[in-house]
RNA sequence: GGCGCUAUCGUCUAGGGGUUAGGACGUGAGAUUCUCAAUCUUAAAACCCGGGUUCGAUUCCCGGUAGCGCUACCA
């Protein structure tokens, strides 16, 4: 489709938020998978709440998750437009001053008797009267004339929701310009929206009544209105909205990429929420989705995002969604090992772990089936880089219906073994399940004492890989050890 | 309070006037295995309530209820 132009217009008053984020995402599907352009616009008209540090930490975030926008905007170097726009709508008399002195914080005077729709007197001022008390410098708010009693009903077919409408005599004369002379959301919104030609409006569902406003700003501005789709929201198990304050760190999107989600997997997760391909697939590539996307496979229900909530009942892949955790773990498996071996470099060194990139290399395919966070393979992998294994339990040592006897019998026999077999996966299997045999012993018994030697613990990547990996020196000297440990067992 | 939106397993969802209401995650059981994983098999688990329309509603309509959103000179 020619000049379809989306955008993602984010107000930079924290880190990037899991919602916009899905809002941004779904707006760059819809954009790519209509040949369409993307649009980033900073929603910076609030200077009291906007900081460099949020507008850097949302960029981060979006390139983090692996996406690209063709346009940037930022709304606060557009204001001259935003007040034109201001000045041309109130000249064609549909919006007018209003020198009530801004109400603050939550009084409940409006919302005990049906809607608040003006403040007594200020809409029926005349223009004299008007221009004059803003001559002599009193502070006033440009309010929308909303029409009245003119039973007008405004309307429009939104993209997810179908066809909307509501009486204009219900929505109030809200504001345009505050007293300070700024553009408020909705003003700055439609005046760029407009400015920018954007095609689609693609925003979360919190906008859908706020719509109606912006379809008498369209009007006032004499364009016509783009199309709207509306996204169901994302809430806490609670039902509420995701929020910093009530939901802490699970709502930002820095969280899951420092816990070791792939981006790729984190993006599936977030699309499946409110989106379905309809195939019954749930493991998806971003080109897959993006082929897939359509508004029509939106649903119009808010989707919860499963977090554990709190630390009353600690999970243990942390407070995230069991089903974002497990599409990163099919992401993980998915991934060439090279790729997966990179990924993981970071959160080794982060540990204070410095492994070769060949190393890496080796140990990689020994964990990845068993980590579903890349952060997961420090803790799954740490004994490969250690010169000195942590102290463990020499307990460990000893298989389950055995004794201490037994377990250094086991460890004395693979230091024999080890000093004289070649150093392959075959040659080990082959030598230890005789050496087994010759102790009379199952393979079970036998190696948990060498598998904790070696390891340090019970839970482990397969024995063989995993020593091969180590080398000979390094077994024989953990084997060693682990003779000497039982020893002090008594 | 007013206005709007929504309602299928615990969660994400498919479906749709007649179905054994499907899939996935998670959970239980089992298989496999050198441990842990992974993998495979399998089980339990849902159409909010009430009225219509209809031969027949979970599906369509209305009402109720509940949840959410908006009701700011926040966005």
């Amino acid at each position: 489709m020619k000049n379809l132009r989306v955008r993602f217009a984010p107000s930079p008053t924290g880190y990037l938020h899991v919602g916009s984020a899905r809002t941004f995402i779904f707006n760059w599907l819809y954009a790519r998978h209509n040949h369409g352009t993307m649009v980033l616009r900073l929603d910076d008209t609030d200077v009291e709440r906007n900081t460099e540090a949020s507008v850097q930490s949302i960029f981060a975030g979006l390139h983090w998750l692996g996406f690209d926008w063709d346009e940037e905007y930022r709304q606060s170097e557009r204001l001259a437009l935003h007040r034109d726009a201001a000045e041309t709508i109130f000249a064609k008399g549909l919006a007018y001053r209003d020198f009530t002195p801004a109400h603050s914080g939550d009084d409940e005077t409006s919302s005990a008797q049906g809607a608040w729709l003006s403040n007594p007197g200020m809409r029926e001022l005349s223009r004299e009267e008007s221009d004059r008390r803003a001559a002599e410098g009193e502070p006033f708010a440009l309010r929308c004339r909303v029409p009245r009693g003119e039973d007008r009903t405004l309307r429009f077919v939104d993209g997810v929701y179908g066809a909307q409408s509501k009486l204009a005599d219900e929505v109030e004369d809200f504001a345009l310009l505050r007293s300070d002379g700024m553009p408020t959301y909705h003003l700055a919104s439609c005046v760029d929206d407009a400015d920018l030609r954007i095609s689609h409006i693609i925003r979360g569902q919190d906008h859908l009544t706020n719509t109606f406003k912006h379809l008498l700003i369209f009007e006032a501005l004499g364009v016509d209105p783009p199309q709207f789709a509306h996204l169901p929201l994302l809430v806490a198990p609670d039902g509420a909205k995701l929020s910093k304050r009530k939901h802490g760190p699970v709502v930002s999107v820095t969280t899951y990429r420092d816990a070791g989600f792939l981006p790729q997997a984190f993006v599936n997760f977030l699309c499946l929420l409110g989106w379905s391909p309809k195939n019954d697939r749930d493991f998806l590539s971003l080109n897959e989705i993006r082929d897939l996307f359509t508004l029509e496979g939106v649903n119009r229900a808010n989707a919860v995002v499963n977090f554990t909530e709190s630390a009353s009942s600690p999970s243990e892949f942390g407070p995230f969604d069991p089903k974002a955790v497990w599409l990163n773990a099919e992401h993980i498996r998915a991934l060439p090992i090279e790729e997966l071996s990179r990924q993981l470099e970071p959160f080794f060194e982060e540990a204070g772990f410095h492994p070769s990139p060949e190393k890496l290399l080796a140990v990689t395919p020994l964990i990845r089936e068993r980590i579903k966070l890349l952060r997961e393979a420090v803790s799954a992998a740490d004994f490969f880089f250690v010169s000195e294994l942590a102290p463990y339990d020499p307990a460990e040592l000893i298989p389950q219906k055995g004794d201490a006897e037994m377990a250094r019998r086991v460890l004395q026999t693979a230091e024999q073994v080890l000093a004289k077999t070649p150093f392959d996966h075959d040659s080990l299997d082959k030598a230890l399940r005789e050496a087994a045999a010759s102790l009379g012993l199952k393979a079970g018994p036998m190696f948990q004492p060498i598998r904790v030697a070696v390891c340090g613990r019970k839970n482990a990547p397969p024995l063989f890989e995993t020593m091969v990996v180590l080398g000979r020196e390094l077994c024989l000297a953990r084997i060693r050890q682990a003779i000497a440990r039982i020893a002090s067992l008594g």
